[in-house]
RNA sequence: GCGCCCGUAGCUCAGGGGAUAGAGUAGCACACUCCGAAUGUGAAGGCCGUGAGUUCGAAUCUCACCGGGCGCACCA
């Protein structure tokens, strides 16, 4: 398809000296408001160049390139060249090349099949999986879709939090007072309440402790009772996980975590050395980051035990040399950033020329409304509850609203998971929030909901529509008849979809797609009331019908980038 | 104290040098004998936290301040 702005600032840069082709691309933009055309080119920034005033440039450049075929309309305001691209060739050839590409439009091989890491979800084995995780799952499944989507070969690792002496306190706690059944039957309650009691505890039996370390020294020697435990306790709560990752259609295609990189720490402590870069402090090995306005790095506790950013930097090397990754993505709280400024940093001082090539994708805070999270308060929000109460209510309205699906339960699930994904991926992600009940579950307005709901209107028309909608996908079009105020914007809308999915990706935010996907539902919403659609004249009717299914593809094409599902009926 | 992030309509948020700052939501007024009303339309709602600076032009860039969040050595 026609690249459009590139087009317009070849022809414009035809017209005008002293700019770069590049600089005059820069320059076109998409006005705001669409009375002011489909692009614009504003000549404040020639003035200086000509000595001219930018209307008068903006007139001479509105009359050279008028007779130009590709517009249909130049128009010269104050300082502005507005440029009406012809309607019926661009409706035409939107409509063709997304109902040739299918469920293939959308996608570009700006990625070229480099390899790409995403690290996402993350959670700690024998911890809740709570609403707080839903970040990093969601927004790190999107950010894989989309790098697919891209022509990248993504990989997506679960970085799960599987190691530290915590497991020595579950360990001992589960000696103490532990009971299998309990353990397969809940296991992340059961282990949660084995690991508070030993808090508890340790507060009278200071001896627990003593105990627990030496677990977890037993554990990391590779000795064969403690290892089948933890490995049992590792299984459970990944059995559990994986629930809810079933629910909301997450795979990966790594599990190692932590534990995987315990013994490729030692490595990255001796390359330490050997540059120079370890010093002690207070009994401690750390890596002086001052000189880059960064506070210290620990690498080694006084009693010589690593720490987590050794294991990092260790999982970066791993992967690099594993995967020879392009770029290494990590979707993990904002809260992390100085740990990432640090590595990252520690891994430019070890002489990495790739260290600019590990990216950290930060979000957000999730607080409740009476505060912040808190396991052992019992302020918690668990992420399957959330989605089991989403599709719950949405059964209730599927119900009310006598809908006729074939598979209620299927639909409430499409819907109702649909509607908490796509709410996380609303906004852009740095922002904190509180999470709320009321909102989670109101499906009005811009929500997942909506654009679901107009997607099942879309594939209703063509359904009525019955065989006519083949002679709209195979036979010559007549794009005059959606040519229209909002059959032209929808197009447009549409049109736009691979390059959004294209800054989606380069922003690492999928909010982006999630807006554009709301303005094409919103837009294909005023161009169904409109116009008929299921008109008599069959040529206008397989022209309408062309754009209904071109806008239904797009949108489901998004929504899928979104790790989202669409119905064909709600 | 130092560092990073956020402050835009009553509320939740887009917009990250360019034309009159946009959505949703709440409240108000409309539209279902018509392809799905989980919809659409209209009016109303703003010193873009404050003050300087850079620029032909600032919600957008710089600095200072105010308010909020997060982080800052033996957790991850």
């Amino acid at each position: 398809m026609v690249n459009f702005k590139e087009e317009i600032a070849k022809i414009i840069s035809e017209h005008v000296e002293g700019l770069t082709l590049a600089e005059v691309e820069n320059i076109v933009e998409v006005p705001q408001d669409t009375k002011m055309g489909d692009y614009a080119f504003p000549c404040f920034r020639l003035a200086k160049v000509l000595r001219k005033a930018p209307p008068m440039i903006a007139a001479e450049i509105a009359e050279k390139i008028s007779g130009n075929p590709m517009f249909e309309k130049v128009e010269q305001v104050n300082a502005y060249v507005n440029m009406f691209i012809s309607k019926k060739e661009f409706v035409k050839d939107v409509v063709d090349e997304v109902l040739a590409k299918g469920e293939e439009y959308g996608k570009t091989d700006v990625g070229g099949g480099k390899t790409v890491i995403v690290e996402f979800s993350s959670p700690n084995i024998a911890k809740p999986f709570h609403i707080g995780h839903i970040r990093s799952t969601v927004i790190g499944n999107s950010i894989n879709k989309i790098y697919s989507a891209m022509g990248y070969n993504v990989v997506r690792i679960n970085h799960l939090g599987d190691y530290g002496t915590q497991f020595g306190k579950m360990i001992c706690a589960y000696r103490h007072w532990g009971n299998k059944e309990d353990v397969i039957n809940e296991p992340i309650k059961t282990l949660l309440s084995y690991y508070t009691r030993f808090h508890v505890e340790v507060e009278e039996h200071p001896e627990l402790d003593d105990e627990a370390r030496e677990i977890f020294a037993k554990l990391e020697r590779g000795e064969k009772e403690e290892v089948e435990l933890w490995q049992w306790f590792r299984d459970e709560s990944l059995k559990e996980f994986n629930r809810v990752y079933k629910m909301l259609g997450i795979e990966f295609d790594s599990y190692a975590g932590e534990s995987f990189y315990s013994d490729k720490m030692p490595r990255i402590v001796e390359m330490l050395e050997e540059k120079g870069l370890l010093e002690e402090s207070n009994g401690a090995q750390i890596v002086d980051l001052e000189p880059y306005g960064l506070t210290p790095a620990l690498i080694k506790k006084s009693d010589g035990s690593s720490l987590y950013i050794t294991r990092d930097i260790a999982a970066a090397v791993y992967r690099k040399e594993h995967y020879d990754f392009y770029k290494n993505i990590y979707v993990v709280a904002s809260q992390q950033n100085l740990h990432f400024q640090q590595w990252i940093k520690i891994i430019e001082l070890l002489g990495f020329d790739w260290a600019k090539d590990n990216i950290h994708v930060p979000f957000g805070l999730v607080s409740l409304e009476d505060g912040t999270m808190s396991t052992r308060h019992g302020r918690v929000v668990f992420l399957e509850d959330v989605l089991n109460r989403a599709v719950d209510q949405t059964r209730e309205i599927i119900k009310e609203k006598g809908v006729n699906t074939d598979n209620v339960d299927e639909t409430a699930k499409q819907v109702g998971i649909g509607a908490v994904i796509f709410q996380e991926l609303s906004n852009n992600r740095i922002k904190d929030y509180v999470f709320s009940w009321d909102k989670v579950l109101d499906f009005n307005g811009e929500t997942g909901p909506y654009v679901q709901y107009t997607y099942a209107r879309a594939a209703s028309i063509l359904r009525n529509a019955g065989e006519d909608v083949c002679k709209a996908a195979e036979g010559e079009i007549s794009p005059e008849y959606i040519t229209g105020e909002s059959a032209y914007e929808l197009a447009k809308l549409i049109y736009a979809l691979p390059q959004v999915i294209c800054d989606a990706g380069e922003r690492y935010e999928p909010s982006v797609l999630t807006r554009h996907i709301v303005d094409m539902a919103q837009s294909f919403n005023r161009f169904y009331h409109d116009e008929h659609i299921l008109v008599d004249d069959e040529e206008e009717k397989a022209a309408k019908l062309a754009l209904v299914k071109a806008a239904k593809t797009a949108i489901k094409n998004g929504l899928s980038l979104l790790g989202m599902e669409a119905p064909e009926r709600m």
